[in-house]
DNA sequence: CTACCCAATGTTGTCATACAACAATACATG
DNA sequence: CATGTATTGTTGTATGACAACATTGGGTAG
């Protein structure tokens, strides 16, 4: 099958509109350093003849990279390339999620997060956010009693100690990783509700955190939220890829 | 399922070419949920008349949705509204990086990933890995020995560690952050460079992050990594606002 | 010679129009 | 009723024009 697989590669290069493939074309020609940082792009009728297309494309390709911070452009000037890539954003590749290895990757990142977010969240938390956080919680067992699943709120409440921790970048990168990780707690979720020992035992680990936060308790915070992503973990890890691919697919529907 | 606390005031931003403003509403309009998940935008030509703006103006700020994942277009069809955003890019805006407090979010963020990364390259570091974090540390010095400030030395150190989790991710986010790093960790290297004593401090501090990954003492690199980002911290803390924006100028040249 | 004004030129930003490629729907026809 | 087809609407691309702005260079007054 190699034929397929180079098919595949040519047609990812060669597929797509040309908007796609002219803003492919000048990514590479900046990431190989063929337009260096600080220097000036061709003009864009001069580029619209190198590629052979009209000034339209060439400048909704600009306009993409722009919008990823590759490039800035100055009217009358020109379009140059951001030398210090601070507006390059940090991007998990959709792609690959479907396998677990991939989303046990994230969902590690997720627990190194979690617990430093805790102990901070315990440290600097207001009572207008303690009281958020105890909303949050209390909010999970009244879905799972009107018959939810509880992920959004789970979710919520995680959010809720983000936010406790008076960091903004904490809670948007909490929010950032659950764009991946929503089906993968779903599924969790799911599969302990058929558990009443498992159901149990998630509410417990629930309530040490928010416990510690609440006596501000760093440490003991820090320790119970690892244990609650360490559980959660194993949990997953415990659920095989069969059932994961199947509830997937039960779930596009 | 409100936020408990919103850091971000929605600042309607009425310069920047119509583009930028068409942009600006239209995101606006997909995050208060006037365009729901899965729901078609009105067509180009619509969208035209209703901000005055000619399709031009419309396409490209529609391109630049597309390039942050957040419609989709499908051609003969429309525009579409994705459901879960699993493009959407996890930033930090660069222009808030001027000022120290948001530095110092930054590095705390970093502060807590740090830990758990020398802890799991700790756990699974290979020979390889384990040779090319020696490599890195011993880089740093010959850089100083050969009259560098050691920055860029220093950031491959600690990429090298993360390289060492075998997390990709880990490594991706710590690249990020030192986009944003690099300048704070220069001011502090330079300043750090005018005390010797400091500097040894610095180096120790290394020096027992290595070994204890090098003993696969998981817990005591935790523990060092974290003791060294502490140390830095304050470091870069008992520099004040001053000093920080004069040695950003002098950057500049 | 210097300093300043300004005109020429090149570049990006915006508008308008036209057509091609494609999708979805309604309609006519068997 | 089923099926193919015409119609219409939408995005993708091309072209031409002008506005807004930056840069460069020359020319002129001092």
């Amino acid at each position: 099958m190699t034929d397929a697989t180079e098919f595949k590669i040519e047609r990812i290069v060669a597929s797509g509109t040309l908007t796609d493939r002219v803003f492919g074309a000048l990514t590479q020609l900046i990431g190989s350093g063929d337009f260096k940082p600080g220097s000036r792009l061709p003009s864009e009728l001069n580029m619209a003849g190198r590629f052979g297309v009209s000034r339209t494309v060439i400048r909704e390709a600009v306009s993409r990279l722009k919008s990823e911070g590759q490039v800035e452009s100055r009217q009358g000037s020109g379009v140059f390339v951001r030398d210090r890539n601070m507006h390059a954003p940090f991007r998990i590749d959709p792609s690959i999620m479907d396998s677990v290895e991939s989303v046990l990757q994230v969902v590690e990142l997720r627990m190194s997060l979690e617990g430093e977010i805790a102990a901070l969240a315990a440290k600097r938390r207001t009572r207008e956010q303690m009281a958020a956080i105890k909303r949050a919680l209390k909010e999970i067992e009244l879905d799972e009693q009107a018959g939810g699943d509880g992920v959004e709120a789970d979710i919520a409440f995680h959010r809720s100690i983000a936010a406790a921790t008076g960091n903004p970048h904490f809670l948007a990168l909490i929010r950032f990783l659950f764009n991946f990780l929503t089906k993968a707690t779903r599924i969790t979720r799911s599969y302990e509700a058929t558990k009443a020992r498992l159901l149990q035992q998630v509410k417990e680990e629930h309530r040490l955190i928010v416990e510690a936060i609440s006596q501000q308790d760093s440490e003991a915070a820090r320790l119970s939220a690892r244990r609650h992503m360490e559980g959660a973990s194993r949990r997953l890890g415990s659920i095989d890829a069969r059932q994961l691919s199947a509830r997937e697919q039960q779930n596009e529907a």
